[in-house]
Order: C-alpha cells, then structure tokens, then sequence
RNA sequence: CGGGACGUAGCGCAGCUUGGUAGCGCGCAGCGUUCGGGACGCUGAGGUCGCGGGUUCAAAUCCCGCCGUCCCGACCA
C-alpha cells in the first residue's frame, strides 16, 4: 500500500475512497482486460447493471435489513429509498426472468466489471478494503441443481485461469458463506502476511479452508473413564473464565466443559464444548439454520436465569436444545459452571447429571487440527481473498419470486451460482506478493508498463536519440513502452524506474553510446545485461519474454 | 458503535505546557556549478493554523461543540 502511494498509483480522496492515477489505472485495466477474455471464454456475457439500485428488491430478499449500514443508503428528491449496489444478486435476477423466461433460454451466465459500494465500518490498508472498489460480479442461472453445479465447474476453472495469469500465488479454500448465503462456496486468497483472512491447508493433500469455515473432525478424544465421580460444587471467586478457573483448581483446560448461551429466535440454545476449544459461531448458526442464532450478551443471560461466566449444563430443561460439540464426546468427569456466582461443579457426567440433543460440529479450528480429508495436520496461513465463488442455489430467485417455464409446464426458480473478483484487490494483492526495498515488482500480464527506456544523459543529443529511437522500436512491435524523458539526474530517473517496476529496464547514457551498448535490468531477479544499441529493442523483448 | 491519538505550506513535521508579528525538512520556481543509483550553493513563491462558537486588549496556543483522518477493539462464558 505505501508502494502504490509512493509510486503514483493512487491517492486517498477519504477513508476507502482512492482516485486511480494513470499507472495505477493501466494496471487496473490490464487485469480488467485479462478477468474479460476468460469471463468471455467461458461463455459468460458481459452486461451494466445500475450502480443507484431501488431498494424494494433488497426488501424482499431481506439483504435490506441484513446489509443494514454496510449499504450505502441514498434517499431522492422524491423521497424514494434507494442504495449504491454492494452486489447485484437483486437486480439480476429479475432482469434475468424477464428476459430468459424459458427452459430453453438457459443456462445464461451474465456478468460485468463495475464499481461497488459498501460502507466498511472500519476500511483498512488501502485498495484492500475499501468503501469504492471495482468489482467482476457474474450471476448464473440454471434449469437444475446438476447445471448449477456445471456451471459453477466452468467458472473456477475460469477463476484459476485469471488468478494465474495474473501472478498470483493463490490457494482455492472452502469457505463460510456469509452474508450471501448458500452451501458450497470457494474463495481464492492470495498468499500475503498482511492478509486479513487466516485460513488452513493440509501439506499433505489439497484440503484448504478458511479458518471459519474448516471442518474439525474428532478433535482429540477427550479422557473417558466409567468411574464416575460425585457431582461436587466448589467455591471458585471471581473466576468467570476457563483459564481463571482452571489455575484457580488446578486442572488443565481439557477437563473443563464450557458452556455458552444462544438466542435462536427466542429459543436458548446451550452449546457445550471442551474448555480448550474455541466456539465457531458461525457454524453455531450453519447447525440451527435458518434459525437466525446469536450469542446471548450479559442483560440476557441474566434474565433467562442464568449467571454469565458460571453456566453449566446441569439445569437445562426441555425448553432449552442442548448442543456438543464433538470434542465433548467421551469425556467424563467434567469441571462446569454450578449455574451460581463464584462456583463451579466438579464431576459432572453425561447422561447423569446432564443431556445432550445433537452432536454437531461447532469447534473453531486451528493449526495443528488434523486434516478432514485424510491424516495430514493443518497448517495456518494468512492472506488477502481475491475472488468468492458460491453456488447459491434458489434462495434468491425464490425471494424474488423469479420463475422460468419449464419444459413440463411448471414455473420454476432459477438455481443459481455467483461469482465475484476484487480487481482493485488484485491489485493490492499483487503489490503485496511482487515487491522489494525499492519498489514494485509487476508480473508482466499486469505491469503498467513492460518496458522502461531511461535516458540518463539528457544533455547529450545522441543519448537522446538512441533511446527515442529504441522506444519507437518497442511501440512498433507492440510492447508497452515508457520513455523516461525527464531532465533529472540519472539516479532520481533508475530509482524511479525501480519504484515503478516495469518488469524491464533499458538504460542508455554517454558510456553507452560510446561502447555502443545499452544495459538492460530485468527488475524481478536485478539480473543486468548489455546489448548492441541497434538490438537494444529486441534484446528487452526477449528478456521480457523470460520475465514472470 | 466503544477506546486512543492526530488535524499548522503540495508532502512530512515543530511551535501549544507558560496566549504577544508563522517555523523546519522535502518538494516547487529562477540562476550557477554538478550530473550513469535519490547532488550542492544562492535567491524566491507558497499558510482562512480542520470548521464553528466562547474567554481575552490579544488565540495555532486556553475552554465548548462539530467535522475529518489514523490506530486498537467490537464472539469466547
């Protein structure tokens, strides 16, 4: 981000909102050029969908609610409610059914490359979350569920494609759908420190996932035993929390049974877990779908009778669905709040002294997990999601009351996949993944430019020539050139170039045209060449051919 | 939304404690020297001190309000 700053690629207008200078837009519209062809390759057509979108849509899918302040809001002089297209799900679909109102008329897979809008409650580093960002968002729409599938098939390999060709070193992980909604989802997350998305992968096999989405299979089975000890209240002041309780008794974590209060519209839900483990709430929320689940606060648990941080599962009658994670399964003997203020209860066993209605998998995952694919052991990573692909199935065309006729008559919802690229991210992403000390490092596919020519003598009439001469050579066979003709001094000018990072440089000065040589730099590797003026031109073209 | 900090020249900052004529570096313009890895000297231009109100003879400085920006947090019983 500071690169792209320092570099003249973009500026800050405010929080999240960037201009484009002219590098930074070249760079933009090469990977828009690149996102287009495979999009257009993969038989998807490209349309414009308004930006100022009326809300009554987002109404009906219930997305107007849901967004809440992450949707920019307008207001016309009307007094009509209306809102700056975050996704499009609402406006392509209807679109869609008005258009393609038949079974023969699909699939049809439409997309286009377009400004979003959503009002971040914190924007971060730059392009990387911004309230502006530019955005391919493709929609398709099936007859049936096995189409779907094909066409969401089509579009990841179209995704690697693009993730490829733009250089970036990038890994397709299961992930938690979220605000959009639907079952099977992907997400392709460049590799990078900075990210804001942790995620793990087996070494071993190709099983990735996003940290929130991760399946945990049999985390360590806990310590079983029949010798069932009595159910003993202990006095434990002030210790409302695992680690609090566990040093306070001096039992490990393992042997504590953490219980946490759920709302689900108006039900309590109790999930159990072992005292090491973590909650997913989202998968807490996935288990009681479409139930909309939320972590019950201090004011709540107290009035549904309960002590916050002393709850145990001892007491929960019928009223209350009780929910274990697998990391209970085949403990005994637990340490758990006694559902009174300062105490807590030693020897609590299943089945005794408490009861469980489902066994689900509710456990955030971790690094060192094994793999739900085989017996690797997860590794965490982090890094910057580029691209989330989803197979969304009817949910909105059912919302939206969006219908084909089929071939039997029938009206039908659409079963439908969507897929969205963060081009200004690609940017940040590749920024992040090709740089050093001195600068950006583009891979070529995406570089503003190819080819630098760097006078360094700008006094010298022949230096001149020469490498407008060789810059001529360079646009007439097609290759992005840049002349650097500024009057400052060679350093400024190769530092520059560096900062930039075009993926070559050609450098001519009076010491060149003395020899008759240019040199050439390849920026990624530093590796510096010479070549004969008169092949000065072909000699760059052959190193950019080389170049990543 | 909660906590913290910041807002003074195009950019980065000092000045504010203790009120009294607006300062530094970089950048920019002119001249000269220098110039193949961010040169140097001299001269010069450039500021409603975020906005509004208050205290005062006098406010960048003290007080109140607002706006903007950045950082941390916003799920762990």
């Amino acid at each position: 981000h500071v690169l792209l700053i320092r570099a003249a690629f973009i500026r800050k207008n405010a929080a999240g909102i960037y201009s484009m200078l002219p590098l930074g837009w070249r760079t933009l519209r090469k990977i828009e050029a690149i996102v287009r062809q495979e999009m257009d390759a993969a038989g998807a057509q490209e349309v414009r969908l308004p930006i100022v979108v009326p809300a009554e849509p987002w109404k009906q899918t219930g997305r107007w609610e849901t967004y809440g302040d992450l949707m920019f809001k307008v207001t016309d002089r009307h007094g009509r409610e209306m809102g700056l297209g975050p996704t499009h799900e609402e406006v392509v679909t209807p679109l869609v059914a008005q258009e393609f109102g038949s079974y023969r008329d699909l699939p049809v897979n439409l997309y286009q490359i377009e400004w979003k809008y959503r009002d971040e409650f914190r924007p971060r580093f730059g392009l990387l979350r911004g309230r502006e960002f530019l955005m391919k968002d493709a929609y398709s729409f099936d007859r049936d569920e096995d189409g779907m599938r094909s066409s969401y098939d089509v579009m990841m390999d179209a995704y690697r494609t693009i993730h490829d060709r733009c250089g970036l070193d990038y890994r397709v992980v299961e992930a938690d759908p979220g605000q959009i909604g639907g079952g099977v989802n992907h997400e392709f997350i460049a590799v990078a420190d900075v990210g804001e998305d942790w995620f793990l992968y087996c070494p071993s096999c190709d099983y990735a996932a996003d940290v929130e989405a991760a399946a945990v299979v049999a985390p360590d089975a806990g310590r079983s035993t029949a010798d069932h000890e009595p159910l003993t209240e202990v006095d434990t002041p002030g210790a409302s929390t695992i680690e609090a309780v566990s040093q306070f008794l001096g039992r490990p974590a393992e042997e504590m049974l953490k219980t946490m209060l759920f709302d689900a519209g108006g039900r309590t839900v109790a999930v159990l877990i072992r005292g090491d483990r973590e909650v997913n709430v989202e998968k807490v929320g996935r288990a009681l779908w479409p139930v909309p689940a939320e972590l019950m606060d201090e004011q709540t648990v107290a009035k549904r009778g309960y002590a916050m941080g002393f709850v145990g599962p001892q007491v929960m009658g019928e009223d209350v669905t009780v929910l274990a994670d697998h990391s209970v399964r085949g403990g005994s003997n637990w340490v758990t709040g006694a559902n009174r203020v300062d105490a807590h209860v030693t020897g609590a066993n299943e089945g005794r002294d408490f009861r469980i209605d489902r066994w689900e998998d509710l456990s955030q995952a971790r690094e060192g997990d094994p793999c739900p694919n085989g017996d690797g052991t997860l590794v965490q990573s982090r890094g910057i999601v580029a691209s989330h692909t989803y197979q969304l199935g009817p949910r909105y065309s059912k919302a939206l009351g969006s219908t084909f006729l089929d071939e039997d008559g029938s009206q039908r919802h659409y079963e439908m996949g969507c897929y969205g690229i963060g081009l200004t991210r690609i940017v940040a992403a590749a920024a992040e993944q090709h740089h050093d000390d001195a600068g950006l490092m583009w891979p070529k596919a995406i570089a503003p430019y190819e080819v630098v020519v760097v006078p360094t003598n700008m006094d010298q009439p022949a230096v001149v020539e020469a490498a407008e001469r060789i810059y001529e050579q360079l646009l007439a066979r097609g290759c992005e050139a840049l002349l650097d003709d500024r009057d400052d001094r060679a350093g400024v000018k190769l530092n520059d170039a560096d900062l930039i990072g075009a993926p070559v440089q050609i450098v001519i000065g009076k010491r060149g045209i003395e020899s008759g040589q240019a040199d050439l730099k390849a920026r990624a590797t530093g590796e510096r060449s010479q070549a004969p003026l008169g092949d000065a031109a072909g000699a760059a073209l052959r190193l950019l051919s080389a170049a990543p």
